[in-house]
RNA sequence: GCCCCCAUCGUCUAGAGGCCCAGGACGCCGCCCUUUCAAGGCGGUAGCACGGGUUCGAAUCCCGUUGGGGGCACCA
């Protein structure tokens, strides 16, 4: 057991992206690594924003993947609680402590003031707060009170440059006067994430901040809290930061939660499967050697490190998502798919015990065929359609015509007599029938019937498909594609 | 505008001075196999942003330029 703690604390807004899943993911591989432990925090602090449904299904996302936490909601742990709507009082207490040594200050400016003030000594007006509010005098805080004012509360950044080393990019400075003080508490009373993050860090122990490249501008801040902290006795040390790069969607965006693509709860019901995502969200900004992208989570853990994680921003590639998604699902044991598979299409339509019967049986037959579990699904539709089958026009108009017509009746002629309904058999009927009776080559001789008892020019392979189908439904196919 | 980050095939990346006229993967294009589709096999396509240094030697180090991204909230 090592005694290093990361902890992974997204905000209940929202569906969960990528990106954030990403980040997660590495913050639990680099504590599985180091035999260290993976705390998860909630950081609902903005009531008009969070969600419980958000809340939930982060839980969910989570478990989904199989990325478990060694403290956070529903688990516990001897820092909790871990939702930080449940974290009031401790805020107040640092709060007071923080006023009580000097390091935050009352702050009365309104936005429009700054400006103002930016305006009238001709800075530029979008330069940020100018740190006004530090030299108020008692008279002038007596005033703003008589007014009916409340204040903000900022801390006061020390003149001085603010530098880290950051596990992913080196040695990062932000040169004295770059850094204004900054709210950590609403004029309301409530504290901000530019308060509460640190603070929990702080008091979760945490030794390794592991976030999103977005942060990155917050850190020099951060840090400068950190004195603070450390000086009341809130922090015992600063955590080592790593900022981890971009995900980036379509353009030269960062990945957006409008982004379709961004969410992962899509990549789920596309039947996407957790190894395949996490391997595919661990490629982005990481790699476990030189030849080799695909790798089990197990696999993961034992290589990473976020030292090693790349700087620059990754573009999120769905076709890659796609095929690593694939050999991964080949990768399964044939059971395990045929069961996921199986419960995949169950979550879709209902499902009666002997037609998922049928969908176990034709796994094996679409494993290899497919890049998600819906690809599966509809590989095997036709066997789980009642009278809802129907075929495709575009396959009926293409293989069903003059020239098809005359394979089915061939066909339904050869396989009518046929004592033994499996696989074999089948095509030995229908090879002797058509290849050899019609002299038709293989492709032109199945594609009629694949259309006929399918209903698609896409199928698993024939004579087991037939097979499966089993006799009645089969024939009542074929003769149902005949015109005559 | 100011601050910060980033820069290798279309995309994800390997590369921590000679092993690199740059390796893998996805994609794309051929061919083989083949009852469709896949899978598999073989082959191909395509890249160190630019300019200066440093060095016997640079994709790798330094500086600059350009380009891209992000931040500058009483959001997180």
């Amino acid at each position: 057991m090592s005694d290093i703690r990361v902890r992974f604390c997204p905000s209940p807004t929202g569906n969960p992206h990528v990106g954030l899943v990403r980040t997660g993911l590495f913050n639990w591989a680099y504590a599985r690594h180091v035999g260290g432990t993976f705390v998860f925090r909630i950081e609902d602090t903005d009531a008009t924003r969070d969600s419980e449904e958000s809340y939930r299904q982060l839980l969910d996302t989570m478990r989904w993947l199989g990325l478990d936490w060694d403290e956070g909601p529903e688990v516990g742990g001897p820092f909790g609680p871990y939702r930080q709507s449940e974290r009031r009082d401790i805020y107040r207490d640092v709060v007071q402590r923080l006023i009580a040594a000097g390091h935050v200050y009352d702050s009365y400016s309104t936005a429009e003031e700054i400006e103002a003030r930016h305006v009238a000594a001709g800075r530029n007006p979008k330069l940020g707060y100018d740190n006004f509010d530090r030299k108020l005098s008692a008279a002038q805080i007596a005033a703003f009170g008589a007014e009916g004012r409340e204040p903000v509360l900022r801390v006061r950044i020390p003149d001085e440059d603010l530098s880290w080393t950051d596990i992913v990019r080196g040695e990062v400075t932000y040169a004295a006067g770059n850094v204004p003080d900054f709210v950590i508490v609403r004029a309301n009373g409530d504290p901000l994430y530019t308060l509460v993050n640190p603070v929990d860090d702080a008091m979760m122990r945490i030794t390794h901040v592991l976030r999103g490249e977005d942060l990155l501008p917050s850190t020099p801040r951060q840090i400068a809290l950190y004195r603070a902290l450390l000086d009341i006795g809130v922090a015992e040390w600063t955590p080592r930061f790593g900022h981890l790069p971009y995900v980036m969607g379509e353009g030269n965006r960062k990945l957006s939660k409008r982004d379709p693509q961004a969410g992962l709860s899509a990549y789920r019901v596309a039947g996407f499967i957790p190894e395949g995502m996490l391997n595919y969200l661990a490629l982005l900004g990481w790699s476990i050697a030189e030849d080799r992208d695909v790798f089990s989570l197990d696999e993961m853990v034992a290589a990473f490190d976020v030292a090693d994680v790349n700087a620059n921003p990754a573009r999120f590639d769905p076709k890659k998502c796609e095929a690593i998604n694939a050999t991964h699902i080949r990768l399964l044991d044939p059971a395990d798919f045929a069961t996921r598979l199986a419960d995949f299409v169950a979550g879709r339509r209902p499902l009666e015990d002997d037609r998922r019967g049928v969908v176990i049986a034709a796994a094996p037959l679409v494993q290899e065929r497919i890049h998600t579990l819906a690809d599966g699904a509809a590989l095997v539709d036709f066997l789980l359609a009642g009278d809802d089958f129907s075929v495709d026009e575009e396959a009926a108009a293409k293989h069903l015509g003059a020239d098809g017509q005359r394979v089915l009746a061939a066909a339904v002629a050869s396989l009518e007599p046929l004592n033994d309904w499996s696989a074999e058999p089948i095509e030995s009927a229908l090879h002797a029938a058509l290849v050899d009776g019609l002299g038709l080559k293989p492709r032109n001789a199945y594609g009629p019937i694949r259309v006929a008892v399918t209903g698609r020019t896409v199928s698993p392979p024939l004579f087991e498909s037939m097979a499966l189908l089993g006799r009645a439904l089969s024939l009542a196919r074929l003769h149902a594609a005949r015109r005559d």
